[in-house]
RNA sequence: UGGGGAUUAGUCUAGUGGUAAGACGCCUGACUCUGGAUCAGGUAUCACAGGUUCGAAUCCUGUAUCCCCAGCCA
């Protein structure tokens, strides 16, 4: 396999878990072979954190020769899954632009050979059927600084133990009647190890298996497993189950079977949002965003809507690196990755979101023409487009000053600046309504100029953007600005809802140049001096809604903020 | 002294005994029919305190701070 994105750099990524693979190929282990896996649980939507993980497991999978990363779901709690949830993970690792080929698996498929390898760590006596209730067992359990005490069950017979187990399996029990336990230490340090629950009875349907178990395997017992009936090699997961690493050894030791290795790294955190499902579910329910794919949401799919590429996302994460410390990403970061990747390739369009009337004098009434715009200035094959100009044209109310403070090169009384592509216009008069609010500025053009050219070669300071009035294409444009205006809302003291952004959606109904009219769902473009802007999947042919991917660069605004 | 982990610029990440590297951000300047892009330059002594050494971000000792763990969730 063989990537495209992150052409301008042909290095390898290079981190501590890859320094830890290339010594395990250079001592020979494993065979020589690489296996990694990407395993979600199929209860919610793929957000960018995931991303982090999905690049490194497939990244690695195909960076190492004969390598391959596993597709994998980690489905062993029917009460919060769903086949949704599955395919909306699948299509999302694909536009990622990642391949499983035919690895794609189910914990769920491997239940059979997890309940046989259950019935061997209790002929082993490695494991028990409990009888305490659950309130019981938390008790017993003991605390962060005092040992656990043993269950009165603990040193049930095997025999007695395999016999209740195959009646949890025939379902004579009723949820939460018992539970199968390893037996390990109940004064371990590490609470993992204080006689973990393996198996739990849940009657639920399963959406693979439907109603075949009302016994369902725990996570580390079937996470461990899992990866060792793949032939997973490296196990990569984050920071939080570096505790549960003795338990996931623990699970193949005890069996004999083939060993993997987990290694733990810092999630992705990202400033200005929140990961976790937890949080985003909440901002779903209770109505703060549109739902999953609300362009404002840290999700795949709604990052996918609002108009990031696959390519930025892939190149961030290969940025961030891959690291044991918890850090938070700034969104600065991907930003910049997304106008890399859309500066080089996305066609530019002129767009006005805040329409001012500009009415050019000595232009002839009723006359209109047609000048060259260049679609790319970055790549010259994507070549040119007609943009029509008459006597009535918008611009954006941002680029007229009555009163210009130093350094704004727009347009203002007595100024002469150039309508990009089209020619020199100079301000002589402003027309006001009674409430003193300019409604319409009225501009001479010099007729040498046309095409945006200067005969002369006198310079004009200021380059706006336009849209003619009688060809316009009003248009709806949704303009996001950040969820949270906070940098960690998720560690903040107040609650995370209070820190919502009440500003992060502003629709304005925008003129568009005519060649607009055609975009299609998905369809970027840079709207000269603006943006970046992705065609919504709310758009009806012929009248497309924008999303706002992103701003351009403003160093104007940073400029006039400093020193107005 | 419950256990486990971490600590390099505003942010992220390299460097593992030889005198701090890269990216984002920020600041300067050049250039420009996008105040975009591009180009050039600037922006830290490595949590702290001792110690070992000719030499320490790297080794040792101690301290501090932060993160994770008491689901029959993953």
């Amino acid at each position: 396999m063989s990537e495209n994105h992150n052409s301008s750099s042909d290095e390898l990524p290079s981190d501590f878990i890859r320094t830890i693979i290339n010594e395990d190929q250079a001592a020979g282990a494993y065979e020589g072979r690489v296996v990694t896996r990407f395993p979600p649980e199929p209860n919610g939507y793929l957000h960018i954190g995931h991303a982090k993980s999905i690049c490194l497991n497939f990244g690695i999978g195909e960076q190492y020769k004969g390598a391959r990363c596993h597709m994998r779901f980690d489905d062993t709690n029917p009460t919060r899954e769903d086949i949704e949830y599955v395919e909306s993970i699948l299509a999302d690792v694909k536009w990622l632009g990642f391949d499983w080929g035919d690895n794609l698996f189910y914990a769920s498929d491997y239940f059979e050979q997890l309940y046989e390898y259950a019935e061997q760590l209790i002929r082993d006596g490695n494991a028990y059927v409990d009888s305490l209730t659950a309130e019981e067992i938390r008790e017993f359990r003991g605390t962060l600084t005092e040992p656990g005490r043993e269950s009165p069950d603990r040193d049930r017979p095997a025999e007695e133990s395999l016999d209740l187990f195959r009646r949890m399996r025939a379902g004579e029990f009723p949820d939460g009647e018992c539970v199968l336990r390893a037996r390990i230490d109940m004064t371990s340090p590490n609470l993992n190890m204080r006689d973990p629950v393996l198996y739990r009875i849940r009657h639920a349907e399963h959406h693979r298996t439907g109603n075949d178990w009302c016994i369902y395997p725990m996570y580390d017992y079937a996470h461990s497993l899992s990866d060792s009936i793949e032939g997973i090699t490296h196990s990569l997961c984050t920071l939080e189950f570096e505790d549960h690493r003795p338990l996931y050894d623990w699970c193949q030791e005890a069996l004999g079977i083939y060993r993997s290795r987990q290694i733990e790294f810092a999630r992705l955190n990202l400033t200005h949002t929140v990961m976790s499902k937890r949080r985003l579910r909440q901002l779903v329910e209770e109505g703060h965003v549109a739902g999953w794919d609300d362009p404002r949401m840290p999700t795949l799919s709604a990052l996918r809507r609002r108009g990031y590429t696959p390519e930025s996302i892939r190149d961030m994460c290969e940025r961030v690196g891959v690291a044991r410390r918890n850090s938070m990403t700034e969104l600065a970061l991907l930003e910049h990755c997304l106008r890399e990747d859309l500066n080089r390739r996305a066609p530019r369009r002129m767009a006005v979101l805040d329409p001012l009337k500009v009415v050019i004098t000595n232009y002839p009434e009723g006359g209109s023409e047609e000048f060259d715009a260049i679609n790319n200035p970055e790549d010259e094959a994507m070549g040119t487009r007609r943009v029509p100009f008459a006597r009535e044209v918008y611009i954006e109310r941002d680029d007229f000053m009555e009163d210009p403070p130093r350094r704004f090169y727009r347009l203002a009384p007595g100024r002469e600046v150039r309508l990009r592509y089209a020619c020199l216009v100079t301000c002589t008069d402003v027309i006001k309504d009674e409430r003193g609010d300019v409604v319409e500025v009225h501009c001479t053009y010099d007729p040498e100029s046309r095409g945006g050219n200067v005969p002369d070669g006198r310079r004009v300071q200021g380059t706006i953007h336009w849209v003619s009035a009688a060809h316009a294409l009003p248009m709806e444009i949704r303009l996001y600005d950040n969820l949270f205006t906070e940098t960690d809302p998720a560690g903040s003291e107040t609650d995370f809802l209070d820190l919502i952004n009440r500003d992060s959606l502003d629709t304005v109904t925008a003129m568009g140049e005519p060649a607009l009219t055609k975009a299609k769902a998905g369809d970027r473009f840079q709207f000269e001096r603006l943006g970046y802007f992705c065609a919504d999947t709310d758009s009806l042919p012929g009248a497309p809604i924008f999303n706002r991917t992103t701003t351009l660069r403003d160093t104007w605004a940073r400029i006039s903020q400093r020193s107005p």
